[in-house]
DNA sequence: AGATAAGTTCGAATATCATCGAACAATGAA
DNA sequence: TTCATTGTTCGATGATATTCGAACTTATCT
């Protein structure tokens, strides 16, 4: 599998940063993500939502720069551009990591 | 004009709050309210869209709990909801008041 | 009372989004 | 080589968003 686009860093927006963590699920992969570091696509389907909505979900927190990709065989590993966001945008990504599920 | 919906700070949530600042027009007004204090509307007619639009953006932020409305005569005056959104959500406006817009 | 001003609401048009199943691609194992 | 696994992409569908002009509401001014 070919890597897919990753804006670099020179290219990442706000808005759809925004966007992308407007949405319940792609905020719950966002603080799994923050709290286990890395892990692969397929260990989200604990979401209840079809493989190729969480690929669709994925996609959009990629192309938002918001997470970054490692391949390894048929494995998918993501994990958070967090020193790129912080020099972007201080304090964002920090300060809506800790916010409890019951308040999305 | 009677006073137009506000949700009690129990019923903000994050999503409709991202959600509500993920659009350029809508940060523009945020910052905006984050430096003046207080705006009536008709300010923001420099963002270049219609009453209605401009009214739209209003509700969505209103709505989604990020700006109060206090009425006066005809005018609107807006503001923030600095202190109930530090105490939901720390640090999270702050970080965002201070983006620059080529980073929108 | 009638006119004006400030904003909201309504209805419609267009665009974008979330979701799914099916098809596809690439790797690794039998 | 064939099969299974992991994940993306495509196409469709229903839901939600953005935008506008027109109509409406409320308050103020003459």
């Amino acid at each position: 599998m070919r890597k897919p686009y990753q804006p670099p860093k020179s290219e990442i927006k706000l808005t759809p940063i925004l966007h992308a963590l407007s949405d319940p699920n792609r905020l719950r992969i966002v603080q799994c993500l923050a709290t286990r570091k890395e892990q692969t696509c397929s260990y989200y389907q604990k979401l209840n939502v079809s493989k190729s909505t969480l690929s669709h979900h994925i996609k959009v927190l990629r192309e938002a720069g918001i997470i970054k990709l490692r391949i390894e065989g048929t494995q998918h590993y993501y994990s958070l551009r967090l020193e790129e966001l912080e020099e972007l945008f201080p304090g964002l990504l920090p300060s809506i990591i800790n916010i409890d599920e019951q308040l999305f």
